[in-house]
DNA sequence: AACCCGCTCAACCGCTCCCCT
DNA sequence: CAGGGGAGCGGTTGAGCGGGT
């Protein structure tokens, strides 16, 4: 079965030969590739544009690092990839050189592997313990890399059995703080909360990213990342019974997390505690109030901007996208 | 020497997104 | 606005290689 854009050609598959390398070169680089599909009948080669693209991309290109992976790229990858997950394109950006297909193959030979045994969830990068795996408590889990100034903050969150719903009820549990911002995930992590010294009405989000949290609808496990500098950071999920439960970990739980090692440019804080609240969705929806056991935790939506958290969340907030992301220097 | 097995990596496949008409 | 085609992406496959038996 050949490929839909050359199916009238008759086309070779397979390795390429030193000769078909040659004449792709020597095509690209005298005329460029302006479609790929004009590229194989131009260059005389009888390939599909498809597998020209990809040989040009993954091999012939002129700024291709060849060699193994160096420590420092394959921390970078694991750094990126715990934030990204599976964007093999969008981390291979981070690595001047290497292309998707290479940081994707040495991902599946070797990083897998290597963070499986050291117990890591490869997906998730969080703990792979049998307690936790057998736990039919909440769990978050937040990691910190530092980044210079900034801090990427990690939050992943796992609550057996939930369902993956729409979250769109919660809002009405939103906090009346200002210096409280809240963005809500599709997953089970219904709203995260970050208080941070900044006032979020003179500083939007001044150094927040927010990109679509990994979700795995196996395990409920939902993960969503955020650079930013907070004091606390504070998680609401659903559960199986559609009940509410938050855990939240303060700034402080980082600062006293000492490196493990030297280059090791992360701390985790993971939390695994009972519900600390429990109420159902709708019940909040009817008060507008949610509880917390954590006395500063008011849940009084009377006077929540939600025209601000719309907007933020709509425009400001969720249009930070990859492109957003590509203009980051990952210093690390 | 022959066979088996696991690993690596180049290449393919199928899907989605985007742009053009 | 809809449809078609191209580009790009992530998952998967399979050839080739090396090590072990």
């Amino acid at each position: 079965m050949g490929h839909r854009c050359c199916s009238k050609q008759k086309i070779k598959r397979g390795l390429w030969s030193p000769e078909e390398d040659e004449k792709l070169l020597k095509y690209i680089t005298t005329h460029g590739h302006k479609s790929w599909s004009s590229v194989p009948k131009f260059a005389g080669l009888q390939r599909c544009g498809k597998s020209c693209r990809l040989r040009w991309i993954n091999y012939l290109r002129p700024d291709l690092k060849r060699g193994s992976f160096t420590d420092e790229e394959e921390q970078i990858i694991i750094d990126v990839h715990r934030i990204l997950g599976n964007r093999w394109a969008q981390i291979a950006k981070h690595l001047p050189g290497r292309t998707d297909n290479e940081v994707k193959n040495f991902w599946n030979s070797c990083i897998k592997k290597k963070l499986i045994s050291q117990g890591l969830d490869p997906q998730t990068h969080n703990l792979l313990s049998s307690r936790r795996r057998n736990s039919s408590a909440c769990t978050t889990t937040i990691s910190k890399i530092y980044q210079n100034s900034n801090s990427i903050i990690n939050i992943s969150s796992q609550c057996p059995n939930a369902p993956i719903i729409e979250t769109s009820q919660t809002f009405s549990s939103l906090p009346n703080k200002a210096q409280l911002n809240n963005f809500q995930t599709p997953s089970t992590i219904v709203s995260s909360q970050y208080q941070t010294s900044n006032n979020i009405h003179s500083n939007k989000f001044p150094e927040l990213l927010y990109n679509e949290p990994s979700i795995e609808k196996d395990s409920n496990i939902c993960s969503s990342s955020i650079i930013m500098n907070p004091s606390a950071v504070r998680i609401c999920n659903n559960d199986e019974n559609n009940n509410i439960w938050f855990s939240s970990v303060d700034a402080e739980d980082f600062r006293n997390q000492p490196l493990e090692e030297e280059g090791l440019l992360q701390s985790q804080v993971q939390v695994e505690k009972d519900k600390t609240c429990e109420k159902s969705v709708d019940e909040i929806r009817e008060t507008g109030k949610g509880n917390n056991l954590e006395t500063d935790a008011s849940f009084d939506s009377s006077n929540f901007d939600f025209g601000l958290l719309e907007s933020l969340l709509t425009s400001e907030f969720m249009s930070h996208d990859m492109n957003y992301m590509d203009e980051l220097a990952w210093n690390f």
